[in-house]
RNA sequence: GGCGACGUAGCCAAGUGGUAAGGCAGAGGUCUGCAAAACCUCCAUCCCGAGUUCGAUUCUCGGCGUCGCCUCCA
């Protein structure tokens, strides 16, 4: 079974290979660290995760390399108005976005490169598209000619006589030959140096515009070719746009192969959640509201298929949460002994789901289809277990199932496996008073456990716990 | 106005030219000291209209509706 992934550039469903037999290079649109990011940003990432874990299930080894965008307007603004460099204003929430990112158990990167710490590399590009006429400056500015690169528009499919001259375009302060070059350095203005955001240049001091690091980040680790190049479809234009006209105008080369697109996360009314609306909910948010970052997980990578909208909902999330209990409560039982019994049957259908599983995985990260598939089977096992008729070949082979489906979810591990020693005594009081038919006394422990946040399930096996 | 995506049960969400996966929620039941969990049963004809076809939810056209992008955006 071969991987086939929708590339934006072709339209088109198309079979993977990298460039170098056996490795992947890939280059995903890391955070502007102006704020807390939120969990539509998060959706994102854990697109990114998603591609990343099944690349590697499909025996890749994947060199991932995600920029932090620490410099641009927003966070020159926001630092000037706290008074601090934009290097301690972003600290915060760079480390905040890296916090979330574990706790949604985002498999990290291998490089986080800052564009501020490739401002060499960035004004080396800018040189080079200066001296080859794709960039002119003006003034200390230096834009990027789109008339020189004929391919522009081409991920957009935008058409160049359709892009508005109007609108937002006549409010740019600054004087560009064609309403749609965009900036590759802007020159400094007053204060930025006290800011730390004023670099020398062969130009004047002066900062990146906002494409250029992803170019110069990208091509510095990952060569001038990368095999895969993901975002978000709002970032299609103009940021990927010109990301490929600047990069392929100094190399001559192909910039990505593989362009991916994830959908948006949009709010209860369905319209994208964006900073800029106000309709956002940070994964903080989440967490303080009591969701579980597990289920969180779960919800934004397999509620919807990647390139499909998706809403955020209590319902859904709870959803969720529901199904991560169910698959771990499988799991749970899956570590039984199992019994002397034929089980063909049972351990046919869990290689056959097993299967399918992959073949959705292969066909374009189709996550919720997969799962579809696997939840065929955990009822049925759970059926199998209840009459005792799973034996060694289907346990193996379930757990295989559920491993397989692990290796893109990250849900089946918990992030603490002991009980407190007091808890665990109560659990044992509670054992010895049932055993004594004493159920008054065992109930008042189940209860007040219960009040701590410990279920208690009994089973022919014994007794299970979890957190509520 | 241009480009693009989408409209499947109360909710979320797959999917296919031959009469629609899965999950959540809900109803009834089995099991259990009671619970919980688990299991069983029930729960849709796929926005509307026309067309193509032996047959369309799936293809085409036209509506209606929702959303995204059109230089802040994951």
């Amino acid at each position: 079974m071969t991987l086939t992934l929708y590339n934006t550039l072709s339209g088109a469903l198309e079979e993977f290979a990298p460039l170098e037999a056996g490795r992947v290079r890939l280059y995903t649109c890391g955070p502007t660290v102006w704020n807390y990011a939120h969990v539509g940003n998060f959706r994102g990432n854990l697109f990114y995760d998603l591609l990343k874990r099944h690349l590697r299930v499909s025996g890749y080894q994947v060199t991932h390399v995600m920029n932090i965008t620490d410099i641009d307007d927003r966070i020159l603004h926001e630092a000037a108005h706290a008074r601090q460099t934009i290097r301690e204003y972003s600290a915060t929430y760079e480390r905040a976005f890296f916090e979330d990112l574990e706790t949604l158990r985002f498999m990290p990167a291998d490089i986080y490169p800052r564009a501020t710490e490739h401002i060499g590399d960035i004004i080396e590009l800018v040189g080079g598209l200066l001296a080859d006429g794709h960039a002119y400056e003006v003034d200390g500015d230096v834009y990027f000619r789109v008339d020189s690169f004929p391919a522009y528009g081409a991920l957009s499919k935008l058409d160049r006589a359709g892009l508005r001259a109007g609108a937002r375009v006549a409010t740019d302060k600054y004087e560009k030959e064609s309403a749609s070059d965009f900036a590759l350095w802007k020159r400094a203005g007053e204060g930025d140096d006290l800011l730390g955001a004023a670099w020398p240049s062969p130009w004047g001091a002066g900062r990146p515009g906002w494409h250029i690091e992803c170019s110069a980040m990208a091509m510095r680790y990952l060569g001038q070719t990368l095999d895969v190049h993901c975002g978000g479809v709002d970032l299609k234009f103009p940021h990927h746009e010109n990301e490929i006209a600047q990069s392929e105008a100094f190399t001559g080369l192909p910039f990505a192969r593989f362009w991916l697109h994830n959908e948006m996360l949009a709010d209860l009314s369905g319209e994208k959640m964006s900073k800029s609306t106000g309709n956002i909910a940070t994964l903080r948010d989440l967490l303080a509201a009591g969701h579980d970052p597990v289920a969180i997980r779960y919800f934004l990578v397999a509620g919807a298929h990647y390139r499909s909208p998706l809403r955020f909902d209590d319902d859904a999330l709870h959803s969720a949460a529901e199904q991560v209990r169910r698959l771990r409560e499988l799991h749970a039982r899956l570590q039984e002994t199992p019994r002397e019994v034929a089980d063909e049957g049972l351990r046919g259908e869990a290689e056959s789901a097993r299967a399918r599983y992959r073949a959705s995985l292969d066909n374009d990260l189709n996550l919720p289809q997969g799962m579809g598939h696997v939840f065929d089977v955990v009822r049925t096992a759970n059926a199998a277990l209840d009459r005792g008729r799973v034996g060694e070949g289907s346990q193996l082979a379930l757990l295989r199932l559920l491993d397989e489906a692990d290796a893109h979810l990250d849900v089946l591990r918990a992030d603490d496996e002991g009980l407190e020693p007091r808890l665990q005594a109560m659990i044992d009081a509670r054992e010895r008073a049932r055993a004594q038919r004493d159920f008054a006394t065992a109930d008042r422990l189940r209860e007040s456990l219960r009040e701590h946040g410990v279920l208690l399930e009994d089973s022919k096996s014994g007794v299970r716990w979890r957190r509520s």
